[in-house]
RNA sequence: GCUCAUGUAGCUCAGGGGUAGAGCACACCCUUGGUAAGGGUGAGGUCGGCGGUUCAAAUCCGCCCAUGAGCUCCA
């Protein structure tokens, strides 16, 4: 006589055992229709499981995230169903869920085409009509081997093989289709509304290169026709945000054939980029750091020592010449120190810290590249700190300083914390290590920011931390790091006279703000959907005469502008003012300043904003005012909270 | 680097073995118009590159380059 406690404390008590799906008809029909898994006791199982103790129950639908996921995963085997059924030769591999929908991969004579993809999922659209019940069995771990080798299932084999011995496998059986799977699962075909089929791709046999290449099929699904509506339309969202799109719409940059991955910046994309560059040289200038400047080409045996050339030389671009060998700059920090050990330094001299635009160069794989958020060559907003291992916690404590300020003046407020401690294989003492990873956390633990721990995931010289920032579309983008480093200073030969007299190795500690400029200026192009806060924008004011009379007065107020470091541009050309309102605000110019009779007999400008936000008619003082506070704010709400 | 797809005018794209198309942008002319597109005329292309098949290739085939999506990688 179980008793059943649903999630608001109501018990039901049956005479017998019952399945979920009999409690919640119990509860009411329409959730039994809309059941497709129960959480007994913590756990998750099928509609179909039978409760014969007293337990704890929620039933699950498509309104909590685990409901959602119940539908992906099912989908993603009707996708498999539907390839088998029309392409028996195929053999099944994994089929998971990942963000928003999920994948299948399958190992087939050829790739799918999006041919196809459009068959497959008509299928898939008949299978589901047909609302087929799907039904869980167990079977030992070695017989489901060999069940799925003599049904030429060699992938589906190789993976049950890699479950221990001793534990059942659970096997999901919907008509002439069944796989291996954990579960839970809907409880028939019909319960899948709301899914279509995105896009093929190859993807290698467990992740590695080395393997043989699958094809892949992903999709989406969603409780829902609407959901799933509301989905497709934010990918457009997304895509008309693209910085590629708009950097050709907004004339920012272009990248072509002859330089793949390498940036042309066009007048307003630099006008961007070195706003951002004077902006960061200020910055890093009240927090004690003294700019450099070092070389673009290195003799390679500086990589060799650095340890560089052993780890990366296939990604770095070297050449030859006088018989030398040179190689491209890939990063800057070698060459740091070799301006740090210039000299004798003193402890006196610690913490110093060393800041460089660099410009580096790495031979990134083609396949990867992407507009400006992969490119080959770049410029980091580099800084290393020459520091004793007591200086650490608060040379970084300064840095997230830094950090929090300058993201607050582009406009993010969301940054997310990631510690990465001692991987295998490094270099340094256990005791170094231990007190660089407290004095990294403690720095976090003392701003009382909350962060995460990845384990191991550190770099063979020392510990990091890793700074994300959430866009305004929720993308998060690893931009800052702050890294200790107890191996390049001792391999390069840095050292400094401590107080005793004796020669020391300083800690370097590598740290970036931006991470690169291209990237962090795609991650604005996008956040900011091409609409760039008045300090940043390339073309801050449009003056705009509407007959020819006003030209003079627009030209003297585009000269006075001008002067005022502003950028303003006259624009008298021959067209109706609205069309040239039109064009501005297109380009997403903040201030469109309308020049008529009126305004020139009264000396006053007619305001108006890229929103379509009429301020009025005003004196050029007023607009000076307006325009002053605006770029001061820079990314912020209000200069306030600064 | 791997798999698949794509490459036609400055941009967005249509076409597809026999004289290369549209819209926007551009140039010139008319128009001087008060808050998101005024009208007319015109110019513009070795159809990504190299080879092959063919009487004939932008179109079919091969190789290369670049781009896109994903995989792998990212000091």
């Amino acid at each position: 006589m179980p008793v059943v406690t649903l999630p608001d404390g109501s018990r039901r008590e049956f005479p017998e055992p019952v399945s979920v799906y009999e409690v919640a008809a119990d509860i009411g029909t329409g959730l039994a229709k809309a059941a497709l898994a129960g959480v007994v006791d913590g756990k998750e199982v099928d509609t179909s499981h039978v409760i014969d103790r007293d337990a704890e129950l929620a039933i699950v639908t498509d309104r909590q995230p685990e409901g959602l996921e119940i539908i992906r995963h099912s989908t993603a085997h009707l996708l498999a169903q539907a390839v088998k059924q029309l392409y028996p030769s195929a053999q099944v591999t994994i089929g998971p869920v990942v963000e928003d929908g999920f994948y299948y991969d399958f190992a087939y004579e050829r790739q799918f085409t999006p041919e196809d993809l459009e068959k497959i999922e008509q299928r898939m659209n008949e299978l589901a009509r047909e609302d087929i019940p799907v039904s869980r069995r167990l079977m030992p771990r070695d017989e489901a081997v060999k069940y799925f080798r003599d049904m030429g299932e060699e992938y589906k084999a190789q993976i049950i093989a890699d479950i221990p011995s001793d534990e059942d496998i659970s096997l999901y059986r919907q008509g002439d289709f069944e796989d291996l799977c954990r579960g839970p699962h809907v409880p028939s075909t019909g319960k899948l509304k709301a899914f279509k089929l995105t896009k093929v791709a190859g993807a290698y046999w467990r992740g590695d290169a080395n393997n043989e290449m699958l094809t892949r099929v992903y999709g989406t699904a969603w409780g829902n026709k609407k959901e799933l509506k509301a989905y497709l339309h934010r990918i457009e969202e997304a895509e008309k945000r693209d910085h590629r799109k708009l950097a050709k719409k907004f004339d920012l940059f272009h990248i072509q054939e002859e330089a793949p991955g390498m940036v042309f910046w066009h007048p307003n994309g630099w006008t961007i980029y070195s706003t951002i560059e004077q902006y960061m040289r200020q910055r890093q200038r009240e927090y004690g750091y003294r700019e450099i400047k070092t070389p673009q080409l290195v003799d390679f045996s500086l990589w060799e020592r650095s340890g560089h050339a052993d780890k990366f030389s296939d990604d770095m671009f070297s050449l030859t010449s006088e018989e030398r060998q040179f190689a491209i700059k890939p990063m800057n920090c070698p060459c740091h120190v070799q301006v740090f050990n210039q000299g004798l330094r003193s402890y006196r001299d610690l913490p110093l810290r060393l800041a460089e635009f660099g410009s580096c160069h790495r031979s990134e794989p083609s396949g990867s590249l992407h507009g400006l958020m992969r490119v080959r060559g770049f410029v980091q907003d580099d800084g290393h700190i020459f520091c004793g291992e007591g200086q650490i916690q608060s040379e970084v404590s300064d840095f997230m300083e830094l950090l929090h300020s300058v993201y607050k003046d582009f406009g993010f407020e969301e940054v997310i914390y990631r510690l990465s401690t001692r991987p295998e294989k490094r270099v340094g003492s256990d005791e170094s290590w231990d007190r660089a990873e407290k004095a990294l956390a403690d720095a976090l633990d003392t701003a009382g920011l909350p962060w995460q721990e990845l384990p191991g995931e550190g770099a063979f010289y020392g510990p990091k931390i890793e700074f994300s920032l959430k866009d305004c579309l929720g993308r998060v983008w690893q931009c800052g790091t702050i890294q200790v480093d107890f191996s390049m200073p001792g391999r390069l030969d840095a050292q400094y006279v401590a107080e005793d007299g004796s020669r020391q190795t300083p800690v370097m500690l590598h740290r970036a703000a931006l991470g690169s400029f291209e990237r962090f200026i795609g991650i604005l192009i996008e956040h900011y959907e091409g609409a760039f806060p008045t300090w940043l924008a390339p073309q801050q004011v449009a003056i705009m005469n509407i007959t020819d009379r006003q030209s003079e007065y627009c030209r003297n107020l585009e000269a006075r502008l001008g002067e005022l470091q502003y950028r303003a541009e006259a624009d008298l050309r021959n067209e109706k003012i609205g069309f040239k309102i039109r064009e501005h605000t297109l380009q997403r110019v903040p201030y469109l300043l309308v020049i008529g009779d009126k305004e020139v007999e009264n000396q006053t400008v007619a305001v108006r904003t890229r929103s379509g936000e009429d301020l009025g008619t005003m004196t050029f003082e007023s607009f000076l005012d307006i325009l002053k506070r605006d770029v001061d704010r820079r990314g912020r709400l209000s200069i306030e909270n600064s």
